[in-house]
RNA sequence: GGAGAGGUGGCUGAGCGGCCUAAAGCGGCGGUCUUGAAAACCGUUGGGGCGCAAGUCCCCGGGGGUUCGAAUCCCUCCCUCUCCGCCA
């Protein structure tokens, strides 16, 4: 959510800033909205302390044993018109934060301009594609090879975008997931959490994910109809919800988490898109890397955080590249934002395997997260970053096709050979 | 699932429907004293909205209701704890 003085001070710069994403602000609305909501704001305050006074004194009349009948009758007609007020007052603001909880996050200054997704900026590049003395599979085949990768049993158990691992496959996700928990706890000082994969409304619009992009989610509904749980998305939502409602001690930042989850996500509106292979799952694991600082480190934090992301696929010897999204490519909620993308033999291209982004305070601001600022000792929002580190089973895609030999056989990289029982290639 | 007890400020913990503008203690911060510290004593100490300001309004788990007036009464939901049952 933007500063809400920011929205009835500043509309103009606002308009302005969020057409960079394309987005259009309905500044007309706003003005309107906002002139309504001062007034009657102010007059209902009027009122209520009026009535708190008058109230007071027939206590104060009902002490002393005076007649309070005059008093009463004044008071019982302010207080129909109160109602009425209040209830207008409701609606405004109800309104105002309907419009507020849609509108997404300001781009940071640095974010390019651009219409979609070819106007990325690449930043830098590591490592060279491989040069292939044979024609290289897709790692569909590949797993298909290893007898250890089957979507026609998963779509038998539950549908499209489903994926069974067997055998030295389920072992090799496994040890990239250990890989990756221990890179980040013992050499980037993050701390691990185990998390609920079953989260409440109030948090997933803490992150931005509620309410403008339900139709993402997988929702589990109680048969009353009362205890509504979403099946997270990403581990961002509970990891950086720890905080939600918080005002941390300054000393103990910056907070670093790392959490391996399962995500869940229905893929509305990708119909046709990566139908075939584990590129687009429904349900697929990530190691999530969460901060929470002061807004005057956050940007320095997203580049180490993004570095932290990229670390994994140094040692991993996977050739990537970086790039800055640009305004209209932009999630909804982040000011900023790097995608890691990994080269994939089997497609020829570089595909998306993490995203890191910061949001600065705008989910800190949704879920009320701040830390005490010790040179003015007030509350101040705190940023929040996050960046996958990496998606687990793109990794294990690129792994796959990156490593395969001529016979269908996959080399293990050095670094996770101890995590495979010292198997040097399957 | 059954039975019961509770949710009050950073923590503990009071609070007959009307100076609750929430007691008190602990903790924190500032000061006095001290070579320094401790102890003692004095003072101070929640969050949010509107407003240039004076000021004013809201917040006692969430929501709703009764009332001129609700931390206090009623309804409902959520959460915590105890006992029983079941169980990884």
């Amino acid at each position: 959510m933007l500063d809400p003085h920011l929205l009835r001070t500043d509309l103009d710069n606002i308009q302005q800033r969020l057409a960079v994403r394309g987005y259009s602000l309905d500044v007309a609305l706003l003005n309107e909205l906002e002139k309504e909501r001062k007034a009657v704001q102010v007059e209902t305050e009027r009122l209520r302390a009026e009535r708190n006074n008058h109230s007071k004194a027939i206590g104060i009349a009902k002490a002393t044993g005076q007649d309070t009948a005059t008093l009463m009758t004044t008071v019982a007609d302010l207080g129909g018109r109160l109602t009425e007020l209040e209830a207008s007052l409701g609606r405004i603001q109800q309104a105002l934060s309907d419009l507020a909880l849609g509108i997404p996050n300001l781009p940071h200054h640095s974010v390019p301009v651009g219409h979609n997704e070819k106007d990325n900026v690449e930043v830098r590049r590591f490592g060279q594609p491989r040069i292939f003395d044979f024609p290289p599979k897709d790692h569909i085949a590949l797993g298909g090879a290893l007898n250890a990768m089957d979507f026609d049993v998963a779509a038998k158990i539950s549908g499209a975008r489903f994926v069974v691992l067997k055998g030295r496959l389920a072992q090799l996700q496994r040890a990239i997931i250990q890989f990756m928990l221990d890179l980040h706890t013992t050499e980037h000082g993050y701390t691990e959490v185990y998390v609920p994969y079953l989260v409440n409304a109030e948090s997933l619009k803490g992150t931005g994910q509620l309410p403008k992009f339900e139709e993402d989610l997988f929702a589990l509904r109680h048969i009353e109809g009362r205890t509504d749980y979403y099946l997270i998305p990403t581990a961002e939502v509970p990891v950086t919800n720890l905080v939600r409602g918080e005002i941390i001690d300054a000393a103990l930042l910056p907070l670093k988490y790392v959490a391996h989850t399962p995500c869940f996500r229905s893929e509305a509106g990708s119909y046709g898109k990566d139908t075939r292979g584990m590129i687009r799952q429904h349900q697929f694991e990530k190691v999530e890397l969460v901060q929470l600082v002061t807004p005057q480190e956050s940007y320095a934090a997203l580049e180490s955080l993004t570095a932290n992301a990229e670390q994994v696929l140094q040692r991993l010897e996977l050739p990537y590249r970086v790039v800055a999204l640009c305004g209209a490519d932009l999630g909804f909620s982040s000011a900023k934002t790097y995608d890691l993308e990994v080269w994939l033999p089997g497609q020829g291209c570089y595909r998306e395997i993490s995203s890191c982004s910061n949001f600065e305070d705008f989910q800190t601001r949704r879920m009320s997260a701040r830390f005490r600022n010790p040179a003015t000792g007030k509350p101040e929002l705190l940023h929040s970053l996050n960046g996958s580190g990496l998606a687990v089973g793109r990794t294990l895609v690129a792994l796959l096709e990156n490593y395969q030999e001529s016979d269908g056989h996959i080399r293990i990289p050095t670094a996770l050979q101890r995590y495979m029982g010292g198997v040097e290639r399957i």
